[in-house]
DNA sequence: ATGAAAGCGCTAACAC
DNA sequence: GTGTTAGCGCTTTCAT
């Protein structure tokens, strides 16, 4: 009953050839006649042979170098919390005597030169593999192919480049999000309505991913609320710092009946501030937990909060190369994270 | 620069004593001199040992028994989920060659008697650690206390006994999820509206945890809400096979102004059945993706469930007992999770 | 009380 | 091509 488990050691001498032989037609080392690879491979389809993973990398000295390019934890909160979630997967790593490093790449995510020019050194830097979060979509396609052509395996998270042949891809399903906030942004809102999607201080044409999300808010309202006759409008807001913002918000917040505003990226609060000062009730959805963000949940300026977690994204990505790289192991080609709704109620329980 | 990390053979050079000794002195395995240990001592100060989680355990022969309390798998759904999620949390372990058995324990959440026989057999076969949802209060508390005065660690997971010195507890703040509920479902109705709370085929006293709901879920209208003049009422259901079930429900669903539902346990399906039969248009809001919960959640009968995740919490349980046990490391008394937000649109994203 | 040494299961280097 | 063997860092046993 108490079946032990079978070892490299067992199937050697199942099989009458010696350990060498069965790691090397295990993972396929060449230099094995196909006389003695048939026999392993009779006593491998008997049995159930699950490697023992400790051992394995016990036993490997190899140093892997991984390298992630985010934009820099300090441009953005957000990505600070990227920032946090490598260097939680490092330690982990650490705990278990796994010796890998995790160089870090930063680039300015307004520009797409400072992309370019920082995934250039990655690839030639030559690691055994990348976590990268493709932010700009024409420089990332030039970029994942060189990777895919040196077969230097890579992760894309956060935004996904669907051609790219990637390992995997880790993040949200961002046309879902947009549904998911025209959902809560309408709900009890008994029809005939005014909504607002708005694009805060972003660089349109190189932010498809926020396309999505637009595509999916529409959608929400033409699917699930079609009698209903609701007005929806979508706008680019300019830097909040320039003269034109102020004057675009306000003339948007004159929209009648406006019963919502819908903020794709983690720029929600620029709206609360104002909301607030105006003393004007509209309900406000955002991205991400980001400090203003969450003051102004707090306080109930913002409804709700779509987080993406980005810190369990960075530590999953890594994780994810890992296991590739040590154990064999392929992860899924999709590795969608849930749409996590965080009001001001439920918010601490998702505060570690 | 590259400082190569520190072995245990490191440590006893540097100490001048043996491996043996320096191993002792770390796991207080006694047998040492003060003398050899103020030695290592010293060192150990100096210097930051990490030890090496995979050899460790590739060293220790020790086979670990583990037993896990939970109502039985058939017995709801529910519990269906917390029991994959310890098939997962054992899987994990086998892949990493770590032999450590977990037996299972069933017992009848609807009988006491039933948690109280299988508690004594769990307790009698004295294991190396034990997971347990204690939902039975009165017949838990003794039952954990032997387990202290035993030593035998535990965890306990969903449900909480506070005076139990558990390892941890994995679960969620039943408080602030009755405080979600209200939340939720107050949302965007202005004021004066009736709202029900509803404990269905529940056995009230032996679940002080609902109670906890109720609690949270009157407190979000008395703090958040106050000025407005809303009523709330809570009511227990006989189940639904009984004939008063339908009888009592029908009178409450004709509470004047009624603007919604929460049920309390995974039963909320009960409910969205005879609102669809009588074509009534309340918000509900209930627990846990179960099938049929799940099945009027993509009608729009039902508007939030929340998520209490009970596979990752038994996963999650498995895998702090290990860590305890191999590892040494103490959890954190209190693993509180995400009080998580599931509405038609964002389900898919939660399905694994 | 302490040191030496034999594994744990696997990989990799080295003979043959 | 194939077998043998020396580790990886730790635990544990067995002398001393």
């Amino acid at each position: 009953m108490k079946q032990k488990n079978i070892r490299i050691k067992d199937i050697a001498a199942m099989a009458g050839v010696s350990e060498g032989t069965v790691d090397r037609v295990i993972h396929k080392r060449g230099k094995v006649s196909s006389d003695a690879a048939d026999k392993v491979n009779k006593v491998l389809a008997e049995i159930e042979y699950t490697p023992n993973l400790l051992a394995r990398t016990l036993g490997t000295a190899r140093n892997y170098r991984l390298i992630a390019v985010i934009p820099h934890p300090e441009s953005d909160p957000y990505w600070k919390q990227s920032f946090e979630g490598l260097e939680q997967g490092e330690a982990e790593l650490a705990q278990f005597g796994i010796t890998m490093s995790v160089e870090r790449f930063f680039y300015d995510p307004t520009k797409k030169e400072s992309f370019q020019q920082v995934t250039l050194k990655a690839f030639h830097s030559k690691p055994d593999g990348i976590l990268v979060a493709p932010l700009f979509y024409y420089a990332s396609v030039p970029f994942l192919k060189e990777l895919s052509e040196s077969k230097i395996p890579f992760i894309q998270f956060n935004t996904r480049i669907e051609q790219a042949k990637s390992l995997s891809f880790i993040g949200q399903d961002l046309f879902q999000s947009g549904r998911l906030a025209a959902e809560l942004i309408s709900l009890g809102n008994a029809g005939n309505g005014s909504y607002i999607l708005l694009h805060v201080e972003e660089d349109l044409p190189n932010s498809i991913h926020l396309l999505e999300k637009e595509k999916g808010f529409k959608n929400y309202f033409e699917t699930e609320l079609a009698p209903q006759p609701n007005h929806i409008k979508s706008y680019t807001l300019p830097d909040s710092t320039h003269v034109l913002f102020e004057k675009e918000l306000q003339s948007i917040l004159r929209t009648p009946n406006l019963k919502g505003i819908y903020v794709t990226n983690s720029k929600a609060y620029l709206i609360a501030t104002y909301l607030e000062k105006e003393k004007q009730q509209v309900r406000l959805i955002g991205y991400d937990l980001v400090e203003e963000n969450i003051n102004y949940l707090r306080k109930g300026m913002i409804q709700f909060i779509i987080h993406q977690n980005p810190k369990r994204q960075a530590k999953l990505g890594i994780r994810t190369l890992v296991n590739y790289l040590l154990f064999d192991k392929k992860p899924t080609a999709l590795n969608l994270f849930p749409l996590e709704v965080i009001t001001k109620t439920n918010l601490d329980s998702y505060q570690i």
